[in-house]
DNA sequence: AAAATATATGGGACTTGTCTACTATATGTT
DNA sequence: AACATATAGTAGACAAGTCCCATATATTTT
């Protein structure tokens, strides 16, 4: 539904190809709230227009093979709005690395730490892709300044989130080191070491 | 994945019901960071036994249905530790609510700050909810100090983000009221409004 | 006595999304 | 000449998860 509505969002803009919307507004732009791979934009469209969403209009080029050029219809644009005004649906969590935090007292420590500074980084990377793609957008003065101010503020939601996590990843790993984390009595031995345990029980 | 691992990691605490891994670790427990309904944790228990990683014995109940109990093998503890020490996939954005707030040029104002403000309510209540099930987790004073220590911390991720999503939309609210958004030249009309523009423009 | 609720387990259809790979042509590189 | 890359679209298998429903029995409520 959500890649329906976005690919909706992109064509109300300008009629497109799914080759625009899969390398110019799902790598940079929406890239930041929604994925799609290649094959599901695609068949996503197929549906639209099967819909009466999007109509769709063959060029022919020259050498290369024919572009396929989607517009949105006056029946999407009705629902690109009537969705833009319902509340999106609250997804259920699905949080795998809290899940391995959640589960890990059988591991040691150091183990931990190396996962949650291992994590750190990849919410760093995360970040600084966000904001080098705030700077990018806010350099496109062709849109008009509301649309580049909502967007700003899609991204700042997102650059919260990632900051909030880095933030605690930070005040759990200096917890640990500082050796605030009890020793576990194992209920068999401990995941990543053979020795018998020595002073810590 | 995920759910074949977290139904490991309850049953390495001890062994479990398809029952109880429904109504007692995927509700309160490990409900905040992932979330599976009943149909597919039957199926996947399925799997794992097929695969090894539990097996199963029936206990008898007088009037109920048996009970089919199902308990770690020491093949699922190895593939649990190696799940542990393993990075976690970072999973593709996919947020339809940050999805909105990007195409919502074209929504009026009120609009936008009704569905921030709804959306704002929503996160307020989970976290309500992460918050009292701190309080229900910190008072099982049965399981080790480290295990409780690391649930706390997963907890805590958890509602970190939940602050800062908060925090977001409060300041994105605040801003959109005192006027900081200007007021967009419609592609065609105004969404919400069939009358035509009288002094915005 | 009928109806709802809790306990316990399962089946089947369906949607979404991922992964792979294939067809074509033009351009640029080694 | 062989190879990679960009353009543009198509096709099929598969995994994970959601939704709805069926089957039992025991207890509690109406």
């Amino acid at each position: 539904m959500s890649l329906e509505a976005a690919i909706m969002g992109f064509l109300a803009e300008e009629p497109r190809s799914g080759y625009d919307l899969k390398t110019r507004c799902f790598q940079n732009q929406a890239g930041a709230f929604w994925t799609a791979d290649q094959a599901q934009i695609y068949r996503t469209l197929e549906r639209l227009q099967s819909s009466r969403m999007v109509s769709c209009t063959r060029r022919r080029q020259s050498g290369k093979p024919d572009r396929k050029i989607y517009r949105l219809t006056s029946a999407g644009e009705t629902a690109l709005a009537a969705w833009l005004a319902s509340p999106s649906p609250i997804t259920p969590p699905r949080d795998s690395f809290l899940l391995q935090v959640f589960f890990s007292a059988d591991l040691a420590d150091d183990r931990i730490v190396e996962n949650l500074s291992a994590r750190r980084q990849a919410h760093q990377s995360r970040l600084d892709e966000l904001r080098s793609e705030v700077v990018a957008q806010a350099e496109q003065t062709l849109a008009p300044e509301r649309t580049r101010i909502l967007r700003a503020a899609a991204f700042d939601g997102a650059i919260a989130r990632e900051r909030a996590s880095i933030d605690w990843l930070d005040d759990t790993i200096e917890a640990i080191k500082s050796g605030h984390l009890p020793a576990g009595q194992h209920r068999a031995a401990p995941i990543d070491s053979q020795l018998p345990e020595t002073g810590s029980a």
